[in-house]
DNA sequence: CAAGTCAGGGTAATCGATTACCCACAGGGA
DNA sequence: TCCCTGTGGGTAATCGATTACCCTGACTTG
């Protein structure tokens, strides 16, 4: 069914050996006989078979990348800006969800692992137990995590100071008056959520405000939504600012105050994170902390080329410093 | 470095052939043996190599996914969908961004088929310009095409029905008084904006409203905003409705209208199309023409496995009917 | 002119797993 | 007892492309 090597050789008249060298250019072949070759592979239509190639090179020249959830606009985000460097230098890449769940994740990558992919770039779903996985991966590919990382383990990350971000959120409601502050965000369970928070108890803390205890669940829309709900129930004064562990939950946030007309800003001032591209259509356009994605899939990339050239390179750790995006949600102008 | 099939088999003492046939389970194989196959793989770690199964078995238990750009939240939709139905069956999926570029989609394409996938699902990025790749892959393996359609092809396609859609919204605009009503959208260069642009003209014309020259560019939201603008810009009457080819555009509309305090709906009423998953949080939240995306990946691969099964099978055209959600931009009540 | 080098061709090993094919042995029936 | 069948084992072919290795002939060089 399917064209081969052999039938584009026999074709041309030639040894597969050469029909090959001719193709890949791997070594040099008489012009003429190059130009037979590729004839007969333009009239039969072939196109080599990547499995066959993949098996006997052990290359791919595939990298694999596994996001938690690829329903959340900020990985789709990431992935963009992986794929346009991956095109421009002639790869491709294999994605994958792993739908939030380890044992999804643990799956993907084991599978990416058996289909040789030259690399691997993840973002955990869990700081502790995506470790396992990973560990496994580990011994047979080179892998980079992006935006979060596992407890424990030596691999290479690249993400944004979380701690840096949340503090610049924090420190800008501070100077337009702002003295309380609650952080709505996901429980601790992956790096982000551990170090902005972190990062949120710091800040406040040396910004002298008052926090209410943070609201902790999940990186979503609904949460959000809850949380916000939570704040209005109370009934006792609004804090005057909710800094936002991420961009999704600060739409729920903000939808919920609009439904029982809370004012942002003029009375709670709502910060996100992440800057996707939602967040300045939001109502009113968001303010938060922009993660630099194209620079974090360059980084990605450099540190996985390291990786691939020399496994036992020292593992690298890049935070990049992210920049606050002011917008109306805090009183800046569109 | 890699732990391979023989390593096991030596490991356990048997030939091969009875390590492979005790962990696939392909033929019966003393318990005993099996125990110590077992063992052996666990001891050392074993884990298959898919692309040595691959290129033995001509399957690869994976089918292949081309989307015009993951950037746009409507496609990871339908992704995650998809995945999901994969993965209760175990296959995998590789996906691919084509970055709405038809040299890049066909490059994606060609990939997926030299790995061996099992079949592959695709949004094309252009009507008429995707036609030539699909053409040929479509002779190695089974295509489905979801969302949109590359025209003159024989191929099966699942997907809502553009024109019913579109007249819903038109209907209900015009049940709510509107009697001048502009359509955004993108150029039809795709199906589903050639037949939203076409559902749009009969639906008004049936309705017997007044409709302004549509404006069509893309599926952005920044084209959205430039269309708010000149028809802000105009300086005549706004019209009643706008109705968007789907929920992007309609964001930059309601962005646009925002800055420049014209009221929805009370001046305009606004129309989406896709549903999509920042729809309702929209201000207002937006009504839209909701694609059952489940359904829509169901089906999808349901016509996969006909094809597989049966390459000379008729081909297929699955017009799923949307629904049209009631929000806030036309004055319902969330 | 002999020896050495090099370019370019072919043959066959190789990557790792699966499986076609063959063989030995046990058990059953005539 | 002899033959037949079924079970479970091993050996080696196979998938398709790449490439190690070998060989031939032309060209250089002393």
């Amino acid at each position: 069914m399917s064209v081969t090597i052999r039938d584009v050789a026999r074709h041309a008249g030639v040894s597969v050996a050469t029909a090959s060298r001719a193709l890949t250019g791997s070594r040099n072949v008489r012009p003429e006989l190059a130009a037979r070759v590729a004839d007969a592979a333009r009239t039969l239509c072939y196109n080599h078979n990547a499995v066959a190639r993949a098996l006997r090179r052990g290359r791919t020249n595939t990298v694999g990348m596994v996001v938690p959830e690829i329903g959340n606009p900020f990985f789709p985000a990431i992935v963009e800006a992986v794929e346009r460097r991956l095109e421009e230098r002639g790869m491709d890449l294999i994605l994958c969800d792993a739908q939030q769940d380890i044992a999804i994740e643990r799956r993907r990558v084991l599978t990416l692992v058996g289909r040789q992919v030259d690399g691997l770039i993840i973002v955990p779903v869990s700081a502790t137990d995506s470790r396992a996985a990973l560990l496994e991966a580990q011994r047979s590919i080179p892998i980079v995590q992006v935006d979060r990382f596992a407890d424990n383990l030596s691999a290479d990350w690249v993400g944004v100071d979380d701690e840096v971000g949340i503090a610049q959120a924090v420190d800008h409601v501070a100077s337009l008056g702002a003295t309380r502050c609650v952080f709505v965000s996901a429980k601790p369970k992956t790096s982000s959520a551990q170090q902005r928070l972190t990062g949120f108890e710091t800040a406040v803390h040396r910004a002298g405000l008052d926090s209410p205890a943070p609201l902790l669940d999940e990186f979503s829309v609904d949460w959000g939504r809850r949380a916000a709900l939570e704040l209005i129930a109370r009934g006792e004064r609004l804090p005057d600012a909710v800094i936002c562990g991420n961009d999704v939950i600060a739409f729920g946030v903000l939808s919920e105050f609009r439904r029982h007309h809370v004012r942002v800003p003029e009375d709670v001032l709502v910060t996100g994170f992440d800057d996707i591209r939602f967040a300045e259509l939001a109502d009113p356009p968001l303010t938060t902390v922009r993660q630099p994605r194209d620079r974090m899939a360059t980084e990605c990339l450099r540190l996985l080329d390291i990786r691939i050239a020399d496994p036992d390179a020292a593992t690298q750790r890049i935070a990049i410093s992210p920049t606050l995006v002011i917008r109306e949600s805090t009183g800046g102008h569109s």
